[in-house]
DNA sequence: CGTTAATATATCGCGTACGATTAAATCGTA
DNA sequence: TACGATTTAATCGTACGCGATATATTAACG
C-alpha cells in the first residue's frame, strides 16, 4: 500500500513549503524596504532596475520574461520609474508594437547608490554566500517545476 | 524563440536568493489559482482558513502572528471571508479590543472540498515530499533570520 | 492588395501588503 | 479613582499581481 500517509492532513507539508516561500518573500520585502526607501524605490522597481543594469534597452516583454511578470504589472510600474526620471519608454521604430525601456543618467546613477544593498541583504539573511546560492538554486528549480506544471510542455 | 527559455536568466538577477523566493512565490500563487478558484478563495484567504482549520476561534492578532500579517491586511480579507459566509467575526466579550474569528458550517465544509489541493501542489512541485520538507525548513530558517535582522534584539 | 490572425502593450477592477493614522478598550500606577 | 500609556483592530492611501479586455501594429495568406 503506497497509500499516502495514514494522517490525511500530513498533506500539511505541501502547504508548508508554499507558506515558507510566501512568508520568506514578505520577510525579504520588509528587509529591503528601509534600504530601498532611501533610493525612493519599491522592491519590484528595484528588480526591474537590476535587470536594466544588466542589459539596458530591453522591451517590456523582455523584462517580463526575466521577471516572470506581464505588461499589466510592468506598464504602471515602468511609468512610475519614468515619472521618477530613472527610465524612458520609447516605441521601437522598427516595430511600433514594442516599447523599449532605457535607463536615464539618473537611472544609471542609482546603480552606485544601490551597491550596498546586496551586502546588507546577505548580512540580514544570516547565512553564508554559498548556502544562499545553493538555496536559491533549489528554489529556482522548484519555481521552474511549478511553472512547467502550470503551462504544460506541449505548448509552442 | 517565442518559447520561454528554460533558464531565462543566468545573468543579472539569478544570484539573488530574494528573486528566487519572489518568483517562486508568484509561481505558487499561479498554480494555486485554478484550484482555489473552484472554492472561490484567494491564496491568502486559503492560508487563513488552513490556520483556522488547525485552530478555530483565533483572534486577528493571533492569525497575524502565525501568518506574519497585520490587521491592515487581515481585516479586509476576513471581512471578505465573512461576506462569503465562511467565518464570523465577533468581539471577545472578555476583552472587547479583540476580535475572534470563527469558522461557520460553510467554512468547515470547505475543508473537505480543499483536501485535494495539497496533493495537487505536491505533484506540481515536481519534488519529493522529503525534499520539499527540507527545503521548506531551510526557507523558514532564512525567513526567521530576516525577521530577526529587521527587528533588532533590543526591542523590549 | 485586403482581410484576418497573431503579437505587444495598455487599461481596468479586485485583492492583497504595508506604512501611517485613528479609535476604542484595557492596564498601570499614583 | 483618575488618567496617561499600552494594546488591539480598523481605516486610508499607494503599489503591486493578475485575469479580462481593449487597442494598435505587424504578419500571413488568399
Amino acid at each position: 500500500m503506497a497509500r499516502t500517509s495514514p494522517d490525511p492532513f500530513d498533506h500539511g507539508i505541501s502547504p508548508f513549503i508554499c507558506f515558507s516561500v510566501y512568508s520568506a518573500n514578505l520577510a525579504f520585502s520588509r528587509v529591503y524596504k528601509p534600504l530601498l526607501d532611501e533610493l525612493g524605490l519599491t522592491y519590484p522597481q528595484y528588480l526591474v532596475l537590476v535587470a536594466l543594469w544588466a542589459e539596458d534597452g530591453q522591451t517590456v516583454g523582455g523584462l517580463g520574461e526575466k521577471l516572470f511578470l506581464e505588461s499589466n504589472t510592468l506598464t504602471p510600474l515602468l511609468k512610475r520609474l519614468e515619472a521618477q526620471g530613472h527610465v524612458e519608454r520609447t516605441r521601437n521604430p522598427g516595430d511600433e508594437r514594442q516599447v523599449r525601456v532605457r535607463l536615464t543618467a539618473s537611472g544609471r546613477r542609482l546603480r552606485e547608490s544601490a551597491q550596498c544593498v546586496p551586502g546588507n541583504i546577505l548580512e540580514a539573511s544570516g547565512m553564508s554566500r554559498d548556502s544562499l546560492k545553493k538555496l536559491a538554486a533549489e528554489v529556482a528549480r522548484l519555481r521552474g517545476n511549478l511553472l512547467a506544471a502550470k503551462a504544460p510542455a506541449g505548448r509552442r
